[in-house]
DNA sequence: ACTGCTGTACTAGATAGATAGTACACTACA
DNA sequence: TGTAGTGTACTATCTATCTAGTACAGCAGT
């Protein structure tokens, strides 16, 4: 389910685990009303420590994706899906155009990146 | 000249001193045989710690793109064009290519995704 | 020779991230 | 009423990055 952690991505490990957990939501692989894995669940199945996926669940109920049920849980909210969709469109979003500032001000053509992420693209979503 | 050094960029300091001037080397604003800006001069204008740069020059040194010259400076080698060339495209092919995945792995549609790249795209070169 | 500039090499401290381990209050369930 | 599983809160330790400050050997130009 969460194939994709990796430790040396410049990434947060708790950052990145919030991020799975928004996409899956979004994908509604989780849906309202249902409980997330346990902070140790979690943390076994992504590989990391239970303070970081516990982390990470507190940076979650923060932002109102789900909620602390004492002694049970971690409940997924009712805007969950609403608000991980727009975030997994604004995450995504900030990564690329980050990625293709640096392109710019590297005084790469337009044409040579266009031919890069075209390849790129091709490449990633051809076996769908 | 370096107007992009970002601290809470994720990307370590040191890194981004890298890729700047390889960057720069690649578009000839250095050429073979001239001195880098001194590790003092460098820190200032990018606003980081001398101790940064120096790193970043041994880093750069390592790579044969630049060699050290004891009371001197910096002397930019006779490869180095073509190292920063060949460095620039997989830098930013790398960082690309990592963005498209966490996009093709959120499940977003190729479509949506396209949509993204061709309008930032188009904003960041329209200026040209 | 002197002075000022190089790179280089230290030490020390601050901060952020991550791991490991322990503990505790709460809930669900048999 | 136990008991096992929750979230939560600590402390301690490790690593990487960055900053600050100091020092020193080597080169260049006066």
């Amino acid at each position: 389910m969460f194939p994709n952690i990796d430790p040396q991505n410049g990434i947060p490990l708790f950052e990145q685990v919030c991020r799975q957990v928004k996409f899956a939501i979004a994908d509604q692989a989780y849906l309202p009303g249902e409980l997330l894995p346990s902070v140790r669940e979690m943390a076994q199945k992504m590989a990391v420590n239970p303070n970081t996926v516990a982390r990470s669940y507190g940076e979650l109920q923060r932002e109102g994706i789900i909620e602390s049920v004492r002694g049970t849980g971690m409940q997924i909210t009712a805007e969950a899906r609403r608000i991980c969709q727009k975030e997994r469109v604004r995450l995504i979003q900030e990564r690329i155009v980050s990625a293709l500032q640096e392109a710019r001000f590297s005084q790469l053509t337009q044409e040579e990146v266009t031919k890069i992420v075209e390849r790129e693209i091709q490449r990633l979503w051809k076996s769908k």
